[in-house]
DNA sequence: CGCATTTGACCGTT
DNA sequence: AACGGTCAAATGCG
């Protein structure tokens, strides 16, 4: 075929990758469309139950085809696994190895850290800020060179009391329309979700757009708004555990070990098809979470590894 | 009063 | 030296 030719090369390959992600993001809005028209006259449930089948298979094949031939093609997809265990992260000697410091003007400096080099990360940009259901602590903001909004340092609540060692950056890319990016690195090993996670259409009015379709928690902190934001006390207030969610992955975040592992039963999947007993805290503007919605977040989701601050995206 | 956020300072990496 | 990431005292809020 043409496509492996083009495969072939780099250039090539780009235009694949290119090809392969329109066909995914017509794939997703055709998916959108099946659960905005639940029944219509010409289609009767069973029918739609397998439009949607149909939809999540051609979706997977395109995510499982993305990752497979955008292996290598670092600016297009990136897929790539943990590089060093969340626990050897130089952030994470800082913590329990204070004495290494220098010699530091101030009383014991536990911050002798290093900066993050490789790990695992999870990039995600949305036209929103996100809760991802996990209680998060705002430790630091800092204004980014060439960045017009500063960016928010997040860890996990549960940091010291369960030694949780995952954290997030948040950053506002876009000012019209909004747009954050936002960067988690290492796992939850809390396993407390604060709340579950959300899947909402953010801007009802801009329908056409497909994209404007995220992963909505509410909001997190924003990084460059009025710092006083209810979500605070939400994180707070509604911490609880949620013991089915064992991999201290986020139900929503592709785990590092590949996209396919959607296809395993402890997935995505199965976490948010059991979101029925989670009606209280969709609204309606609030999709139920359905097996299919897990792949709306491609477009916005970026699984890959940080080298300094050169992210990858599609 | 306890907890979260803010913010300036500090530290390691580049 | 610049920059990004983190710490921790100060502050705010419920």
């Amino acid at each position: 075929m043409e496509s492996s030719k083009l495969a072939s090369t780099a250039t090539g390959r780009r235009r694949v990758i290119g090809e392969l992600i329109l066909g995914r993001k017509s794939a997703q809005q055709l998916e959108d469309l099946l659960r905005k028209s639940p029944g219509t006259d010409d289609i009767d449930g069973s029918e739609m139950t397998s439009a949607r089948v149909l939809v999540n298979k051609i979706l997977d094949s395109y995510n499982q085809i993305l990752s497979n031939i955008s292996s290598g093609e670092s600016d297009v997809v990136s897929e790539v696994p943990a590089v060093d265990s969340p626990f050897l992260d130089g952030r994470r000697k800082s913590e329990d190895s204070g004495e290494s410091c220098k010699t530091s003007v101030r009383k014991d400096r536990r911050g002798c850290y290093k900066r993050r080099r490789t790990s695992e990360t999870r990039i995600r940009e949305t036209s929103t800020l996100i809760d991802d259901g996990h209680a998060w602590r705002k430790y630091g903001q800092k204004p980014i060179l060439h960045a017009t909004h500063p960016r928010s340092y997040f860890r996990c609540t549960h940091r010291f009391d369960h030694g949780c060692q995952a954290t997030k950056h948040v950053q506002k890319i876009q000012d019209d329309p909004p747009k954050f990016r936002t960067t988690y690195y290492d796992n939850h090993t809390c396993n407390n979700l604060s709340k579950s996670p959300q899947v909402i259409i953010m801007d009802p009015t801009a329908g056409d757009n497909s994209s404007n379709i995220i992963w909505n928690f509410e909001s997190q902190i924003e990084p460059d708004y009025e710092p006083n934001d209810p979500v605070k006390q939400e994180n707070k207030e509604k911490v609880q555990d949620f013991p089915h969610n064992k991999s201290g992955w986020p139900d929503y975040i592709i785990s590092p070990n590949h996209l396919t592992t959607f296809d395993q039963t402890s997935g995505p999947l199965t976490a948010f098809s059991s979101g029925s007993d989670l009606g209280d805290v969709i609204s309606s503007d609030v999709y139920s979470c359905t097996a299919s919605t897990r792949n709306m977040e491609m477009d916005h989701l970026i699984v890959g590894s940080v080298f300094g601050d050169d992210f990858l995206k599609y």
